[in-house]
DNA sequence: CTATAACTTGAAGTCGACTCCAAGTCAAGG
DNA sequence: CCTTGACTTGGAGTCGACTTCAAGTTATAG
């Protein structure tokens, strides 16, 4: 039953780490709400607003576009997702795109590590060591087969230079 | 010793789902070096070629721009990372970025999972499931403690309409 | 009473990443 | 010989996401 304490645009958008203008264009294309003002038209934010915008940036930060945020911003609001069926599926939809990125992002991780391990073991273990790392097709435009995939992005391979002990 | 296949920009692009005009694009801003042509100045590709572009596409699905992908490009084209020190520290610098962008990402499932499990219980269980699931400070812009945190994007808690059993 | 700071608005400008276009080349088919 | 298709090039146009700007309001401090 507390007042519920209430932030300025500044507090807000160094509790957030999102720009005051930032965070204003997001109400000019009504990713946000209109926020509430006080009597000189400033704007107030609540935690809730406050929620809001770091959802919004914790997205952003995976690279999503904005207008994907919506839906997820609804939900985040007031809708109960269990009401609107489609809006159901429009989140398992989502979850599913996320994890898939997730996975993206783990085989980038792995292809980092790769590297490093390469160097420190003065690349010559052999020249293949994480074959079906890389499933490939992460892409869903054209349902290529694309063959055995003996990928690594770049083939560790031929690499003429540094004596690979059998070129 | 096989002749290395070599595929035209057009496989590429299916091969790879970036489009032709894009993979132009990226050799223009040198994002990918100048590509082989065979006589009559057509561009061809291979399976490194194609490795190079898919893990462009792969970085591209998790957001990361263009610029920043160049190292990791450097390190897949040719260069040895452990030669060059800076690269190293650069490949580690970025597999941190990455590894909190999957930790973002999983934020997000974990939201759209509550979200999901919210609706299918009906709400009404309690009104914070999970607390510390967010443990926000993911932005680097503001050392800001940002507080306990009882977090969880919106609180769920607050929600006029739908008798919540408790007001 | 004025000036500084913290906001407001709408509009214009910037930047990254494409995307499209016009004009041209070359190889093979009818 | 002319057309079609797959490419080439340089350059212009688009779109999303900000970012900056100019002008105005209100609150407090000196």
């Amino acid at each position: 039953m507390k007042e519920e304490q209430s932030f300025t645009i500044k507090q807000t958008a160094e509790e957030t780490g999102i720009t005051e203008d930032t965070i204003r264009y997001y109400e000019k294309i009504a990713l946000l709400p209109r926020a509430e003002r006080k009597d000189n038209g400033h704007r107030i934010y609540r935690q809730e607003g406050i929620n809001m915008i770091r959802l919004i940036a914790c997205m952003k930060k995976t690279g999503m576009p904005l207008e994907e945020m919506r839906p997820f911003l609804a939900v985040s609001a007031d809708t109960d997702p269990a009401e609107y069926p489609e809006l159901v599926e429009l989140l398992r939809s989502h979850r599913k795109n996320i994890v898939s990125q997730i996975a993206s992002l783990q085989q980038v991780v792995d292809f980092i590590d790769m590297k490093l391990e390469e160097g420190r073991y003065r690349r010559d273990c052999s020249d293949e060591g994480l074959d079906g790392l890389l499933e490939k097709r992460m892409g869903e435009p054209k349902p290529k087969p694309v063959s055995p995939v003996e990928m690594s992005y770049f083939s560790v391979s031929a690499k003429a230079g540094k004596s690979p002990a059998s070129v």
